[in-house]
DNA sequence: ATTATCTATAGATCTATAGATAATGC
DNA sequence: ATTATCTATAGATCTATAGATAATGC
């Protein structure tokens, strides 16, 4: 019986392969959600897409909430990455409008959370408690970079906790209407008018008042 | 043979009742669709709202998509009752900030349509060609309202026609953040922050210009 | 006759459990 | 031994159709 370990030439072997094996799978289970929600995404198509059965798919993950749960953790890390700056510090608000822009070449994963953010507001939803405490977050870190950028007061009069909810929504509220419409939305454009909206009046970086 | 009418006593007779039937179906599913979404609301919880079986429902409403259609259908009504004004002009600026309000205490209400705009953006979501059109009418009444107020250029250098899906974006991405934190947001507090940013430096009604 | 409801039920799914079988790596 | 998969299947649902029964209003 073949003794050859034919695996033994990529590092790590079974593990491996099973890691491999999970993040296809949180892949799939990402395109399907895209496609039709948490609720409407049934095992059996997230399994089929990585070629097992639905009962192979819950030998990675034992229950549908498992799964959900992991693909926003997979998340979590991703945004934790582009989010923290080597420094720790905050982003500069420039830098908010080139997520924007490299959001908008990334249609699926745009759809994959923005549907999850939709049921997420619906009863016991099981991203619920992701989505409530990643706002949470988010509102800090833009009301951070807002005060790197202009100090206690915008230019407007608002103060950084103010407007940073204002960022947020835009963000996501123009995900919705270009997801819809990508043709009559230009996503990117939208989210610079609001940053010229926040700096109009004064273009530099705010002094230490 | 009890042949007396007491239905008669209020106008309509059967139809009218008829009528009614269908208003709390209406009302149920909105409910029953703010608590799982569309595709996680069956047609039995809908019915059970009202004292119906699932068939009986089915009389009223055909399938499942006829009822959302109908309630979607509801909505635009509602819409089109508020939005208009009697001469048929744009709504001034200060009344989207009472619309926020008034869905500040309308709760149940938003989450039904943030669940619906949520799942409308997946593949083939019997919602989705209504959420299209309605955007494309919503931001054009919004660049209405701007230039309305404002003239051909905002402020801070926006036309109209730029403002105005921010605007939008703010109401929806605001009741996301609201709906799943209401403690932590202050919807209406967060539009009027975006209204003094969009007037920043000039108070008055726009001159002709 | 038409309208409002109900019971019965077909036909699809869906998630999750049980338990078998094969392959892998110590 | 452990890991990866599979087949079989229980137990819930879900939507929609068929067809019966009762009540209503001309």
């Amino acid at each position: 019986m073949a003794e050859q370990r034919q695996s033994g030439r990529w590092g790590g072997g079974r593990e491996a392969r099973s890691e491999e094996r999970r993040e296809d799978i949180l892949r799939a289970a990402m395109a399907v959600i895209a496609e039709r929600g948490y609720r409407g995404a049934s095992l059996s198509a997230v399994a089929e897409r990585v070629g097992l059965t639905q009962q192979g798919l819950l030998h990675y993950f034992p229950t549908k909430a498992a799964l959900l749960v992991a693909v926003l953790e997979a998340r979590d890390e991703w945004d934790t990455q582009r989010a923290a700056k080597p420094g720790g510090e905050a982003w500069p608000l420039d830098l908010y409008a080139s997520l924007v822009e490299y959001n908008a070449t990334r249609q699926g994963i745009v759809q994959t959370f923005s549907a999850l953010l939709g049921e997420s507001v619906t009863e016991g939803h099981p991203a619920q408690e992701f989505f409530r405490h990643r706002y949470e977050v988010v509102r800090d870190d833009a009301a951070a970079a807002l005060r790197g950028e202009f100090g206690e007061r915008l230019p407007g009069g608002l103060t950084p906790e103010q407007a940073a909810p204002l960022l947020i929504a835009v963000m996501d509220g123009m995900q919705f209407q270009w997801l819809l419409d990508p043709e009559a939305v230009d996503m990117p454009a939208a989210f610079r008018a609001l940053v010229s909206l926040l700096r109009q009046g004064n273009q530099g970086p705010a002094t230490d008042r």
